[in-house]
DNA sequence: CTGATATTTCCTGTATTCAGGAATTATGGA
DNA sequence: TCCATAATTCCTGAATACAGGAAATATCAG
């Protein structure tokens, strides 16, 4: 259960964080280092590590003498994430593609296809951002590549708070136009399609449920 | 002196990231965080929350276990950067574009005759990153502007390690291209001209002062 | 010289305590 | 009554002391 190497303050980061973007932990909400310790069962220490690796994530900010607090997002958060994305993925996209392998055309079908099959919003994310990140990992350029799980996380965070309730699946169409375009070898044509198609989650999440203070206006 | 808005933890990680950047500590080096609190007369509590903001900004790498390490880098790290900074500076400049006022162009030039006057790489470094960010904060997009900051800090510190000895200033040409082309409204010009000028620092370091080992091969 | 063991070093985490700032509540004056 | 000021309380930031454990180094026997 508890992996040696693994600190106390990684462990109470990610449960944090899952917590944030699931939308356990909502935006604006404060983080109380003691409250926070008790819960987990240590001391205040590996707790402020832990408000650290959030606050690296961009998850939360913390207000010097006033304690952390949980980030707040709208549409216009969204809308920088989502350009961020289409630029960054599609440069490592380039990149990646000469070093795609039929394997990982495969992997990534397989992906597209659990993405799919799901049932719920966080099987889709996760199906999705497998898909996004086997097509990608072989551009082998460890920074760009963090930069973008870091925004697969933001862009988590939006679809938990903003599809809840209901939820209805997009079929990733241009899922599978980018995987054709990489089998026939159109890596200029894959891109084009890849930043289209992330361009789009901008539009895709419903805008009136957020409203425009950057506080937290959600959902049944 | 000191702030009171200012934590001992935020002081500690300016002061050693300014010391990697300039490559007063080299690649590779240790940081033990003991004797990082003596010298800044601290305990190791906020030492260790410095090194977490060290780590989030690249400059440091924890082994668990076996405590924090400088990073190291090469040509790869180098080009990697450049090629990030080149797809995220141009979504910037694109948004900045029709934001960016007369006096926005006129802080920039003098920007830019500060970077020739420059007498020092120090000082160079100092203003020609301000020249960057006087075009690119406009855009309005917070996130955006911390990672291109971020990748700014990565590359002051590939410029500092090759160019420590002997340092040829750059006249900076296409610095004054980026700026003629905006003052005409030529946005897409100025943002081909920004993604080559950045694209060209990879290619401006010597790279036979880098090793393939990802180890420090510097410098007199 | 080699390999196993012992020692040391230092990272990680806990507990306790305290100082100081921020927010809230209480108090007093107009 | 209402507003401004003062007191209290809460919590973060930080220090100190200490324990456990892993890794590196030194030591010693064969």
């Amino acid at each position: 259960m508890k992996q040696p190497q693994d600190t106390i303050a990684a462990r109470i980061a990610r449960a944090l964080a899952d917590r944030i973007i699931t939308g356990a932990i909502p935006p604006g909400a404060p983080l109380r280092q003691d409250h926070v310790a008790v819960e987990f069962g240590a001391s205040h220490v590996p707790v402020r590590e832990a408000f650290r690796q959030l606050e690296a994530q961009g998850l939360a900010v913390s207000e010097p003498r006033r304690g952390m607090r949980v980030t707040s997002f709208d549409v216009e958060d969204l809308r920088e994430v989502a350009a961020m994305r289409a630029a960054l993925e599609v440069l490592a996209l380039r990149h990646a593609a000469p070093r795609i392998t039929p394997a990982v055309l495969e992997a990534a079908d397989a992906a597209n296809r659990a993405a799919e099959a799901a049932t719920d919003v966080h099987a889709w994310e996760e199906a999705n951002r497998r898909f996004h990140r086997l097509l990608l990992a072989p551009c082998a350029m460890p920074r760009l590549m963090s930069s973008i799980d870091s925004l697969h996380l933001a862009s988590a965070r939006f679809l938990f708070a903003a599809w809840r309730s209901q939820w209805e699946k997009p079929t990733d169409q241009e899922h599978r136009a980018i995987l054709a375009a990489l089998r026939r070898g159109q890596t200029d044509l894959a891109c084009s399609v890849l930043a289209k198609h992330v361009g789009r989650i901008s539009g895709r999440s419903p805008q009136n449920k957020f409203d425009k203070s950057g506080t937290y206006a959600i959902i049944g």
